[in-house]
DNA sequence: TATATAATTTAGTTATGCCTAAAATAAATT
DNA sequence: AATTTATTTTAGGCATAACTAAATTATATA
């Protein structure tokens, strides 16, 4: 049995190896808010699990088993979001915080029976990805919003569940996963995007816009 | 904040204080498995946070602060196990041991909203009464089904929630809290019971029968 | 290529938490 | 009063997981 640290060690190291191949310890170390010595020495254990691959200075990755450690956390805390939110109406800035205790300790009988109960969802609350109880995890191709320009329209894909207050921020104006929305000014230099939600409209700051991916991007003039 | 083997030495010493006052280092020892050396041990930490109130070789009891946190910790195991078994359709035999981890962990808003979703309710799978979100305990009057004699029918309260395979048995007789029986015949010699459950007969044993409570007790011959 | 800088690892330390065996002490029993 | 039983203290073990400081290795720069 893997300690809690271990899990989220695996958690991380998955995340982290998605956009960027291997693991720095360093990357990660920051990522979990700990000292790189910490995290070399906990690599170390994890090595000798045959749960990462690892050579001195080179970074880690996963190996087979790791990933499918880490794929079953990911499954369970996504889960465990959308099982929140919809079964018990824990808002949506609240699940995180709850799912990232209970992960640890849901059995996969309590895991397969919220998985009926949402009726095999592919999505969390925030739009991330659930993998399934095989750990294949659904394609997706979401795209920045810091990419969108003047004019184009697009629907909210998926947005950064780690912190609540930003998410209390998006929920104030509606900007939850499959809400459409079009830009109607980027200002320039860096600037804030004024975009329209059903009619309303809202303005959104670079640093919030960095956290909310899009999909269904559609041009309206041609740029 | 507790650790959840403070929290686990709070909810034992509950246990036993109820059936008893005065709860021994040995006793509670025995309970939860360890040496009488390691309950010492607890039992000071616990002091030191004035949720026990010890006085060397005269046993324990809780502190108001410290029945607080057990009864806490017990209505989150009760609730658990009702919640997980009427939403998510966990057998009776597994919600034990579920809840056993999840009730570490769960938060007061989760706790507050499967209790809404319950119904407010008073009684887990097993029968045990469910602390409300003061502390304060329903009242319940059960007999040992030990104490039965001939004839005398009944409906089962509460069952031992400790052993799945017992529950397993129990429950392949219908035996759940709410299920009425009568007792037709009680072997002499401290031997088993033959009852009458909705005109299926079934012996049950003394080992089994001292784990069943019963209520509603009407003699049915004067004996 | 030499040197400076940055990243990583090693080694040793600290802290927590819970446990145990053995010895000492207190209480209960004969 | 002596003995048995129960409890507590003492002293120490083990596991986890973090940290600092120093040494090592890799990378960037002059």
């Amino acid at each position: 049995m893997l300690t809690q640290a271990a899990e989220d060690y695996l958690k991380s190291i998955y995340k982290l190896q998605e956009k960027g191949g291997k693991v720095s310890t360093g990357i990660l170390a920051e990522f979990l808010d700990v000292k790189p010595a910490s995290a070399t020495g906990m690599i170390k254990k994890l090595k000798s699990m045959n749960l990462v691959i690892h050579q001195r200075y080179q970074g880690v990755t996963l190996t087979d088993a790791g990933k499918a450690v880490a794929l079953e956390i990911i499954r369970h805390h996504r889960l465990l979001e959308l099982y929140l939110n919809k079964a018990l109406g824990v808002p949506w800035d609240g699940v995180h915080e709850e799912a990232e205790k209970l992960e640890h300790v849901i059995s996969e009988d309590v895991e397969a029976r919220m998985d009926e109960f949402l009726g095999y969802p592919t999505a969390d609350p925030h739009g991330s990805p659930i993998p399934d109880k095989n750990g294949v995890v659904p394609e997706t191709q979401f795209v920045p919003m810091t990419d969108l320009q003047n004019g184009q329209s697009c629907v909210v894909a998926e947005v950064s569940d780690n912190d609540s207050a930003l998410l209390r921020h998006l929920g104030s104006f509606n900007l939850y996963p499959g809400t459409a929305f079009r830009v109607i000014e980027v200002a320039p230099f860096d600037g804030p995007f004024t975009i329209d939600i059903a009619g309303q409209q809202a303005v959104i700051g670079r640093e919030v816009a960095k956290n909310i991916f899009v999909n269904n991007v559609e041009p309206i003039d041609t740029v």
